[in-house]
RNA sequence: GUCCUGGUAGCUCAGCUGGAUAGAGCAACGGCCUUCUAAGCCGUCGGUCGGGGGUUCGAAUCUCUCCCAGGACACCA
């Protein structure tokens, strides 16, 4: 039963006027003494009724009768709050215990089959500190989608066709010759990384001198190959895995850039220019054109990226999520632009902007480069912290908002994180329930014994478990998921201080060994959502 | 200069499709362990929601404007 859903309908028959039931907003008050749920419909009908709110909202008082209804209640300036009875939520834990780990599911998503294309770092190098944030998210938000009926695929895009492969092959060549005790030379633009380095060590430990002559395109395969299973070595340890590897070096083999660039062209959206080939973008979102083709006859990066994002929709996607960082933003409308002019919706793109993360050192900014080598990877906060309080870490708060992360606070496993707070709520459960010996759930049981406010202020949060999905899933905010958490375990620490599980009375004990089982079904759903593994013990 | 994102308690952040008395954690202070995990619970302290105007019965939330911080404005990727 979804008591939202019978409110409208009883609000909607009760009122002189027709009204779209997505016109009524139910919410649930801050403040316990307003009632389980309210709603403010008396005050914007008063204009069009020409009554006062308070009028409105008593004569849909007197007309509501529900059995579910206990008491409604209208308040000045015009607020109908409504009491349920209670069963609704007693209810609820039976429907948890039977659908376990698919409780809070929902079909939300039609089932649309939507592209999360992210992290999609540059294999030139190992994920460090700054691509975790959106590891992270895209990884959460692949696994909100999926939960709320979409059919997302995880991809990663490679971009190994570009002049930064280059600088890398050459750097790990010129380190190489290092090694071998020749002469070398170290570029500007090359890479200054340890990994390089350590790469190159690799390469000489197994083959000694002998790869003196080989070619560039030699060292940038082995790099590739290096850097790639890096990556993905990383990523694994933060529990973030691909469907999808796309290569930019195969999509320019397939020949896709030279069909997107003749369909750009045949529609007389290029020109040249200054011996360069532009797109007019600025027909569409953009605020000045762009160069596709430079004077020197190269592409830019941006062709290829049109090419990539033709290739995404004509692989049959409804949706397309690009989760990229701050710096990315002013790529958003040229994109956008250029799927338009493919004739597809630019509105199929919807991309996340994941602002950025600093990391502090002695209150200092400390500058991340891969170039210069100036690094802090991913590996290394994990092997610090762990994954989860990583994860968590990130994912609980917006992706608007800038993160300042201090090294030194982070390594000294601080206990100020909250996913300790949360796996203790769910440790503790996991303690009572080993505390008692397990019996046969029954089926649609009757609960007569559980009374507390705490009680029943953790099983609401239960009820809105879903609803809270539904949500993040719609905004594509998994730090809602994370704020879900922490509530539903600071709910449960307070239950748990006021009431004790295991009694004497068996029928008393039953009923909250069943209610702590849907506590922590919930909490394990919850927490699977945002990628941190409940805890068995602490 | 233009565009984007922030500016909410001492610190880190929620709340933002307008709602009733603005919430957490940390920090500070005071209580609670012979009883299922005290990594916990309960309480106190702490706020002109960056400033100012506007819309509204009602604004942290919408709008205008100014200020501050970060980011973006390449024939780099």
């Amino acid at each position: 039963m979804d008591i939202k859903k019978v409110l409208k309908e009883q609000i909607q028959k009760a009122l002189e006027i027709t009204i779209d039931q997505n016109d009524i907003n139910i919410e649930i008050p801050q403040i316990k003494s307003h009632g389980d749920y309210s709603t403010n419909i008396a005050m914007q009908l008063a204009k069009k009724l020409k009554q006062s709110p308070m009028e409105i909202a008593n004569k849909i008082k007197d007309k509501i009768n529900d059995t579910n209804i206990s008491k409604i209640e209208v308040l000045p300036p015009g607020f109908i709050n409504f009491f349920l009875k209670k069963d609704y939520l007693l209810d609820n834990i039976n429907k948890v215990l039977e659908q376990q780990e698919n409780y809070g599911r929902s079909n939300l998503g039609q089932k649309e089959k939507i592209n999360v294309e992210f992290v999609s770092v540059n294999p030139t190098g190992i994920i460090h500190l700054g691509h975790a944030r959106g590891a992270c998210y895209g990884d959460c938000l692949s696994r909100i989608l999926e939960f709320t009926g979409y059919l997302p695929t995880k991809e990663y895009y490679i971009n190994d066709a570009g002049v930064q492969m280059d600088n890398m092959a050459k750097s790990i060549k010129e380190r190489y010759k290092q090694l071998c005790n020749m002469p070398y030379q170290m570029e500007e633009n090359y890479y200054y990384g340890q990994e390089i380095i350590d790469l190159a060590k690799i390469i000489y430990n197994e083959n000694n001198q002998t790869y003196q002559e080989k070619p560039i395109s030699y060292f940038k395969q082995l790099g590739l190959n290096y850097f790639l299973d890096k990556i993905k070595e990383d990523l694994a340890l933060a529990n973030v895995y691909f469907d999808v590897y796309t290569s930019e070096q195969k999509i320019k083999d397939r020949g896709l850039v030279e069909e997107c660039l003749e369909k750009l062209k045949n529609k007389g959206y290029t020109y040249e220019k200054d011996g360069a080939l532009w797109l007019k973008t600025t027909l569409f979102s953009d605020d000045k054109d762009r160069v596709i083709i430079k004077n020197d006859k190269t592409y830019t990066y941006f062709l290829p990226d049109i090419a990539y994002h033709y290739d995404k929709i004509s692989r049959g996607y409804d949706k397309l999520i690009d989760c990229l960082g701050a710096d990315h933003y002013g790529y958003i409308n040229r994109l956008k632009s250029s799927i338009a002019m493919l004739d597809n919706d630019p509105d199929k793109l919807d991309v996340k902007i994941i602002q950025m993360v600093r990391a502090m050192k002695d209150n200092k900014e400390y500058k991340i480069s891969k170039r210069t080598g100036n690094t802090i990877t991913m590996k290394d906060i994990i092997n610090e912290v762990g994954k989860d309080a990583l994860r968590y870490f990130f994912i609980a708060k917006s992706i608007d908002t800038q993160i300042d992360f201090d090294i030194d606070l982070a390594i000294s496993k601080d206990n100020n994180n909250p996913i300790y707070y949360i796996q203790y709520a769910h440790a503790r459960i996991c303690s009572i329930l080993n505390n008692y010996q397990d019996f046969e759930i029954p089926k649609n049981y009757k609960f007569e014994t559980i009374n507390s406010v705490e009680a029943y202020n953790v099983l609401e949060k239960i009820y809105n478990f879903k609803e809270t999905i539904e949500t993040a899933s719609i905004k594509k905010q998994p730090h809602l998921i994370a704020n879900y958490v922490y509530d539903l375990a600071t709910l449960f620490h307070a239950f748990y201080a006021k009431e004790k599980i295991i009694t004497s009375d068996e029928k008393y004990t039953k009923e909250r060994i069943m209610l702590i089982k849907s506590v922590k079904i919930t909490l394990a759903n919850a927490l699977k959502l945002i990628g941190v593994d409940p805890i068995e013990k602490m």
